[in-house]
Parts: structure tokens; C-alpha cells; sequence
DNA sequence: CTCAGTGCAAACCGTTTGCAGAACG
DNA sequence: CGTTCTGCAAACGGTTTGCACTGAG
């Protein structure tokens, strides 16, 4: 009901229900509330975005709450864990996702990007036959320039020895 | 001198202080000792186990230092900084590897080895084409289970809403 | 002498944990 | 009534920072 779900996000936070069931955990209003959000966009949330959002919807939740909840949705698979490099983690919703996206993040901006690689599967694949490892979790995370901070110009703080180690 | 340096670890640490030279930094006994030491492998480097491995060598380095010089040998570009999610970070450096190499991380044994993709720079290059963005660095993890631990007859934790998902 | 580098310890900050009280069955 | 969840606040732990000391030029 109400504000921003994403058309598929009721069916998501279904799932996430039955998956507290099958645990033999309730269906707490918190936990319903954090699911709802974190399904209602795309994006890539940290904790402190969920807080924020949640005390827009009304809910004031506990971070600790928040934080073991999200521990719940990583559990049910259908939450991933992401981490960018900025010192506390992101989250992101799997199902309306394709698999084996990569994440590019600009290091002038912040900003994140997603993009299908179409061969992950073949790559998953190969490293399951020639390693003997199988594969349950892919990330695979691309920093460098984005195409607008490029139009504008930026360039990124050119770092040492660039040259050297590509020649090497 | 002395102990466990690979072949090129001395060409290694020449290009470090090139580096610290161009910076107008000096190349200190300290930063010297961690740099050799993390040339010495092409291990998975924590914080941690450069401590030892400097007290080993007898060389007695504050944590502080070992961080300010961990920074400086990933601005130079000799080092990469990784996190396998274990709460801390981990270096490798980068003259002895092939670029586009995958981190396989096992989930039962928390062993990390490295698979070679040679299709990452035609993937790069798709993403700077098709996205306009111009990759910098690129960090290719996977998590599963390895070849060891599965015939160990290892499983992972079957982790909740695994065929749902999946399926969807 | 001067100035940066070092080492210690304190500060920092995202995350985790302990525990008293609330909520649900 | 008992059990689990919640929220607060304290604890935790890897990393960063402030500052007095050291050491090279």
C-alpha cells in the first residue's frame, strides 16, 4: 500500500515472509517495514539511507533492529551485501536483478552504475570445471570514471606510477 | 637480503622508491620492510600478518606506520588493497600478476585462491564503449565452495530461500 | 637546526552485543 | 505467563589521527 513499492515488491516481501516462517521467526511489523523499503527501489542502501527513509515512512526503528534485520534478508538470499570501498556496507534486493551484473563506481562521484555481463555464467562455469570450485556468489566491481564526470571533464587524481606497472 | 624475497622483489621495491623519490618522499628503513615483505609473496596480506612477519624479521614497526605505508604503496599503484569481507582489509602486489585475475573465496575453509579471466579486458573495453566509463580498477571476488572442502563432502549452511530465487 | 617520519595511545565510527522492557501468542 | 523481539547504550575492533620524540640532511 501507500508510497513508493516498486510493482513487484509485495511479492518480494512474501517471500521474505515465508522465509521467516520456514525459520520459525515472526513477521514483525519492523521487519516487514526495513523489507518493504529496502524493496522499493533499485538502489544500493546503506544503513544510515534506510534509517533515513524509514523515519520518513513514520517507522523509527532502532539500528540494531535495522542491522539484524538485514542480517534476515542477506540469510533468505534475497538481499546482497555490497561494499564499495566507503567504510560501512550497502545492500541491494536480488529479484528484480539480473545475475552477474557489475557495479561500476565512479571515484570522482560516488555514483554507482550497473551493468550485465552477459558472460559471468560462461566465467562461473569454467572456474566450477577447471578449479573444482563452485561458485554461490559473484561480485564483480569495476571503479574508474564515470561518463559524466568525464564530459565535465574530471580526471581522476593521476596516481604514481601508472605508466611503469602497465609497461611491466 | 636474507630471507624469503621472490626473483623480482628487489626490481620490485626499486620501483617503490622511484616512486617515493618522485614524491619527494623519503625511502625509510620502515617503509623499505614492509614493502620487501609484502614483495616477498604473492600471498593475501593482512595488517596483521605483516606485523609478525616484520617481528619475524626483527624488524619492530607500529601498526601506524604500517598503515601510512600501505597507503602510499597502494597510491603507488604497486599494491592492491582487497576485502574478502573479513572485517579487515588485505594487500597483494601487482608486478608478478596477470591483471583480470578472480579471488575464489571459500565459504567453509576461508582459503583464497586466484583464477585467471582472460576475457576481462574485452570486458572492459565493452564497458568503456557501451557505458562511456573508463575502468581503473577491477575487483572480481567469488564465493563458493572449493575443490578441497567438496571432497571433504563439505557443504555450505543451505542458506534459506536458495530455489525460490533461483527459479524466479 | 629543521622538518618529516615514527610510535604510542587516544579517538573514530560502523557494527555487534547485553540487557531490561515491550509485544505477541 | 513464557518466549522472542526491540531499543538503548555500552562494547568491540580495525583503522585513523594527534602529538611528542627521533633521526636524517
Amino acid at each position: 500500500m501507500s508510497t513508493t513499492a516498486t510493482p513487484s515488491a509485495d511479492s518480494q516481501l512474501r517471500l521474505f515472509a515465508r522465509f521467516l516462517r520456514e525459520e520459525g521467526l515472526p513477521v514483525t511489523a519492523q521487519r516487514a517495514a526495513v523489507a518493504e523499503t529496502l524493496f522499493s527501489s533499485e538502489g544500493h542502501w546503506s544503513v544510515e539511507d534506510l534509517e533515513n527513509a524509514l523515519r520518513e515512512r513514520g517507522e523509527k526503528l532502532g539500528k540494531a533492529t535495522i542491522y539484524r534485520t538485514l542480517d534476515l534478508l542477506v540469510k533468505s538470499r534475497l538481499v546482497e551485501e555490497l561494499d564499495f570501498g566507503e567504510g560501512f556496507k550497502r545492500y541491494e534486493h536480488r529479484l528484480t536483478r539480473r545475475m552477474g551484473h557489475a557495479h561500476l563506481v565512479c571515484q570522482a562521484c560516488g555514483k554507482v552504475e550497473e551493468f550485465q555481463i552477459d558472460e559471468m555464467p560462461a566465467i562461473e562455469a569454467r572456474i566450477a570445471r577447471e578449479a573444482g570450485f563452485r561458485p554461490t556468489r559473484t561480485r564483480l566491481q569495476i571503479r574508474g570514471l564515470c561518463s559524466t564526470c568525464r564530459e565535465k571533464g574530471v580526471t581522476l587524481p593521476q596516481q604514481g606510477l601508472l605508466c611503469p606497472i602497465e609497461v611491466a
